[in-house]
RNA sequence: GGGCCGUUAGCUCAAUGGUAGAGCAGUUGACUCUUAAUCAAUUGGUUCGGGGUUCGAGUCCCUGACGGCCCA
């Protein structure tokens, strides 16, 4: 953000922000208004737990003390006596103060205090009238003052650019959306669990690649100036992590993130969050085995149950997933398309041109039949479901199957239509991957920007000799997606992509 | 890239082309067990920006910005 734009920031003032700057300017005048000395012995809902099985005449006998912390999200002042529900990272506990529990002046200030103030509060356990848990205060400091309101305690935010755009309001009064994203950490550390627990090694790879690749898709170019050389960001870390693999880690993983330059929609963030794990001596098979257990896992972890449901459908994750072949799949949710017409590049573009998909004289049949695929079927395929034998011409990594050189050792996992994972048997020839490189390469010179580089060095690793080996990558913000329920990509991230903000001059 | 929809007080939302309102939040007062506390009074607006039509525009037209959904 440019100087300027920040000072319009500054400018966004109202009554209400001047009324609790004048609040903040009387504390500074009071002495440290920003004070980091008191320090909480417990969290809200760890006490709420704790104590739930105490009724109000034990809590009393044991005056348990506590010292907890938090923003005060609801303020119901009554005289002399008060009630606050203070939120901490836990969740809410409410305080109940009496003026004549606190220290002289500290009820009269906290009158002043504002909903969205931190406060830190000493006192003892007890149970109201109503039964609910709180915090007899005897103590009370307001730790930081908030300048800005809160929405609207019952409504919340429901703009959706408010929401994405200043995160930390939606994170305080959204519990729909701290719920999505502590579960996305749920996953992702449930993930590197099951990983560690089979031998894998996690590692981390360049972010920043002279030679982009892994995946056909469109970088983001920038530049190293000290080297003075162009450097891209990465669209996947695949072709290290087979080095490492050659290097004898024979099980490595990595999540992080991939970047690439291309259109932003419910399902696309220029950067987004993949899971790669490659393993030595395996092969397709067994990574589509390890896969289904890993989601039947995840889906009894997160959400508590094999099945799943999502905008509305339910997903079993609990069966064995169905594998059919790309080929099989367009003709079994197609009647109208033939096996001959599939077959034959000549049919298989007219069958493009009646299907209005977009195609190049450099297509071959393997691409012409993905495209067809990915037009009529892709978005049929609901239930958990890995479509195999992916043609060779659209698969520059993967291994070419033994009985069948026109298709490749490769599996997508598509769930409720959408591609959530794709592995393969790694090719592991380098005179063929050169072959392959070399073709990419010349699709590139003819202007596909999203075909890859020729990269030599990977080459010299490949001749090195890279085991057997079978490697896979798992789109973890659509897997997020999918088991929180969310409907778009941008849900599950903490902080989408957005154009900058229009300006408020 | 295309289509549709949206942008009004800090927040959630109203407002036949005719004086921009309500609830919450804020301010002042009352209230020592409340749960969206309650009661009384009260402050608060560049109606996203720019242009146009009109006696008169939040409302109609054009244009731009940002966002949402759908499609490619």
């Amino acid at each position: 953000m440019s100087d300027e734009s920040q000072e319009q920031q500054q400018l966004d003032e109202n009554k209400l922000i001047a009324e609790r700057r004048r609040k903040l300017k009387e504390l500074r005048e009071a002495g440290q208004a920003f004070p980091n000395d008191f320090r909480r012995d417990s969290l809200a809902a760890d006490l709420v737990a704790l104590y739930q099985d105490y009724d109000a005449e034990r809590l009393e006998q044991e005056a348990v003390p506590v010292r907890v912390a938090g923003r005060m999200m609801a303020k119901r002042v009554m005289g002399k006596a008060s009630f606050v529900h203070i939120q901490d990272m836990s969740g809410r506990i409410q305080l109940f103060l009496r003026r004549d529990d606190l220290p002289e002046g500290v009820y009269q200030d906290f009158k002043g205090w504002d909903i969205g103030d931190i406060v830190g509060a000493e006192g003892v356990l007890m149970r109201t009238k109503t039964g609910e848990l709180s915090v007899k205060c005897t103590q009370l400091r307001l730790l930081t003052k908030s300048l800005r309101p809160l929405p609207e305690k019952w409504h919340g935010i429901s703009d959706q650019e408010t929401r994405y755009r200043q995160r930390y309001v939606d994170l305080l009064v959204t519990e729909e959306s701290r719920r999505t994203f502590i579960l996305r950490s749920r996953i992702v550390q449930y993930i590197r669990t099951f990983l560690n627990a089979r031998g894998f090694l996690e590692v981390e790879t360049p972010m920043m690649h002279p030679i982009p690749g892994g995946a056909t898709a469109r970088p983001f170019q920038t530049h190293h100036n000290a080297l003075d050389m162009p450097l891209y960001l990465r669209v996947a870390p695949e072709l290290y992590l087979k080095r490492l693999v050659v290097g004898g880690f024979e099980k490595v993983y990595e999540i992080n993130r991939n970047f690439r330059n291309e259109g932003v929609s419910t399902r696309h963030n220029p950067e987004f969050t993949m899971l790669e794990f490659y393993q030595a001596y395996a092969d397709y098979h067994m990574l589509m085995d390890l896969t289904e257990e890993l989601l039947r896992a995840l889906a009894v972890e997160v959400v508590g149950s094999e099945t799943i449901s999502y905008q509305g459908e339910t997903f079993d994750f609990g069966k064995p997933f169905t594998r059919v072949s790309v080929f099989d799949a367009i003709l079994q949710h197609n009647p109208e398309i033939t096996r001959e017409e599939l077959s034959d590049l000549e049919s298989a573009r007219r069958l493009c041109e009646r299907l209005n998909i977009e195609i190049k004289d450099s297509y071959g049949l393997g691409k012409l039949q993905l495209e067809i695929f990915e037009k009529t079927t892709e978005h049929k395929l609901r239930e958990p479901t890995f479509v195999i034998d992916y043609p060779v011409e659209v698969s520059p990594l993967a291994r070419p199957k033994d009985d069948d050189p026109f298709l490749t050792d490769r599996f997508e996992l598509m769930v409720g239509g959408r591609e959530i994972a794709n592995g393969f048997s790694e090719l592991n020839d380098p005179e063929d991957q050169a072959e392959r490189f070399r073709a990419q390469a010349r699709e590139k010179a003819a202007g596909d920007e999203e075909a890859m580089h020729y990269d030599g060095d990977y080459i010299r690793a490949l001749e090195y000799g890279l085991p057997p080996t079978a490697g896979e990558g798992i789109g973890i913000d659509r897997l997020v997606m999918l088991l929180t329920d969310s409907a778009s990509i941008r849900d599950v991230l903490l902080f989408p992509a957005m154009r900058p903000e229009a300006s408020k001059v």
